[in-house]
RNA sequence: GAAUCCUUAGCUCAGUUGGCAGAGCACAACACUUUUAAUGUUGGGGUCCUGGGUUCGAGCCCCAGAGGAUUCACCA
């Protein structure tokens, strides 16, 4: 299709008056610095009449989010780095001479809403009291082609044509940036949240560390992978479900303490707790259990809310969650307990079926013992924690890389963080024992022959690594992406992900 | 993967019983030298998500498809 055809009136508007800007001798896309002096930030935060003599020569650039044209002088609105700041542009001002184009025709004609552009000028406050800058000189640097949607809000607080739609939201995010700057404190908090994390792990002296995202055995957790394949080796590889067997091929070698934040990637269904791809923070400290790591982790997100927010109290929805330690510690069969009455710790796996069968929770036939008993404790109890709570002590069955219990039969050194309902973080006492390791794997390998997809694979590489031996460790995993949403109360993924997946849009 | 709802101008949305496609903002023209959802007057702008079907006639009814939202299932 001719790409003229296909502009819609606005859009071919700003192509001809692009046209018009080089005619005049104009490049509409200059490749000269801009000797930016200044930010709207703190020219509204700091500008005061007593010290307006200090705000003369300022240069700004951003978005001209409005214009107000009122003959032979104007206002508009400039958006720099997310706040907006009024300008005042005067025809005799900005055109000293006979020449008045600069005015008549490039501002008032050819700029259009979403241009970024210079302004050069002095800062004084209107009649209505507004702090203003009174553009001397102005410059266009990048042209906008399509219009942008136009949000007002009134003197009431209301927002008038709100860029509201999802769909578009996220598929254009640039766009929702510029016109919903209240979003970029979501965004902003999130890249705070991971880098007060890092400073926290940095400063006990632990290694940051980056491990394989395409692997040939997709092991660590229990998932369906993403398969790609490489050309040169001909071999098919797997996209990573998770970094913990690396990780502790690096306990093997012999560095105490390292973590890893980066993507993992998981074939599975999506919904608002759910991206295909996520980001995971992993850290594995040689020499502690997982009695040590839940203390570490109150500390830890104490910390980061302290650093970020000034406080360890977020709202999330209805909830007031508090990041301050110590958090409670419930063992899983107290919890169902707790929550049901009935003590399912003693049950065989026929007991347990029968048991979800009384609570209606569906099972299926590949489900193991603890799958049924992860089933009942997602439907029971799951939703009911709120505060930040240690779920401890799982069944052996549903944790092959977590140490035995040193005195509970059955049951693995693990804990679970549950926040407003989620599971937030999962960390084991790390089993190090290679011969239990192998069994293990052989029992996922059994349930996986029963028809479970997401049984674990057996890593022989691993194995062999760990018969080198692995010192006595605990691990840690936090989905990052809940834990900013937790921390920012936003109740959907995709709005803490700048680009949440989405499918393709149609004929495109 | 399943169910339900949604998709109309650049944006946000109306659209009656099936009878010429609508509003606000945005855009264009004119006026206006301290406004702020600027204002006033005038004007232009549509693949009604896509493809079929019913009908004299479909934005509207029927079928299929695409995308989105919500809930559920799986998972972190």
């Amino acid at each position: 299709m001719n790409i003229e055809t296909s502009l819609s009136e606005q859009e071919a508007i700003r192509r001809q008056s692009l046209d018009q800007i080089r005619s005049a001798g104009i490049d509409p896309y200059p490749a000269a610095l801009y000797p930016v002096n200044a930010s709207a930030k703190n020219i509204l935060s700091q500008f005061a009449d007593e010290n307006a003599a200090d705000w003369t020569e300022i240069c700004l650039a951003g978005r001209l989010m409005s214009k107000r044209i009122q003959g032979k002088a104007s206002f508009a609105v400039l958006m720099q780095d997310g706040v907006r700041i009024q300008l005042y542009v005067n025809r005799d001002e900005i055109c000293p001479g006979e020449d008045k184009d600069g005015y008549n025709q490039l501002f008032k004609k050819w700029l259009d809403i979403g241009d970024i552009i210079g302004v050069k000028g002095y800062v004084f406050r209107t009649m209505v009291g507004e702090i203003t800058l009174h553009v001397q000189e102005l410059t266009l640097l990048s042209k906008c082609l399509r219009p942008l949607p136009i949000v007002k809000t009134d003197a009431e607080g209301n927002v008038h044509d709100a860029f509201s739609d999802p769909e578009l939201r996220h598929r254009m995010r640039y766009v929702d940036l510029i016109v919903n700057p209240e979003i970029r404190a979501t965004f902003i908090a999130r890249s705070r949240i991971i880098s007060a994390m890092r400073s926290y792990f940095d400063a006990k002296g632990w290694l940051e560390v980056e491990t394989p995202i395409l692997q040939s055995v997709h092991g660590g957790a229990a998932a369906r992978p993403f398969k790609t394949h490489h050309q040169a080796l001909d071999v098919p590889l797997f996209l990573r479900i998770a970094n913990e067997l690396y990780l502790k091929r690096l306990l093997v070698a012999g560095l105490e303490g390292v973590y890893e934040i980066g993507k993992m990637f998981r074939n599975e269904g999506m919904d608002k707790t759910h991206n295909p791809e996520f980001t995971s923070m992993e850290i594995y400290v040689a020499y502690k259990d997982y009695e040590w790591m839940m203390a570490m982790v109150e500390d830890c997100l104490a910390f980061i809310t302290r650093t970020v927010f000034g406080t360890t109290e977020v709202n999330y929805a209805q909830h007031k969650i508090n990041f301050e330690g110590p958090f409670a510690r419930i063992p899983l069969f107290d919890a169902i307990h707790r929550q049901t009455g009935t003590d399912i710790s003693g049950m065989n796996e026929t007991e347990l079926r029968q048991q979800c069968a009384t609570w209606n929770i569906p099972t299926s036939p590949e489900m193991g013992k603890g799958k049924l008993i992860d089933q009942i404790f997602g439907e029971k109890v799951e939703k009911t924690l709120i505060q930040p709570t240690y779920i401890t002590d799982y069944p052996i069955e549903m944790t092959p890389l977590a140490k035995k219990h040193r005195n509970k039969d059955g049951l693995v050194e693990r804990f679970e963080l549950f926040i407003c309902g989620k599971e937030v973080a999962n960390a084991y006492t790390e089993l190090n024992d290679p011969i239990d390791q192998r069994q293990r794997f052989e029992e996922q390998l059994a349930l996986a022959n029963r028809g479970d997809a997401d049984a674990m694979a057996l890593d022989e590489d691993f194995l062999k690594s760990m018969e080198f031996a692995m010192p006595p460790a605990s691990g840690l995993g936090i989905g990052i992406d809940r834990l900013v949403m937790m921390m920012t109360n936003q109740t959907s993924i995709q709005e803490v992900l700048f680009f949440p997946q989405m499918r393709p849009e149609a004929g495109k």
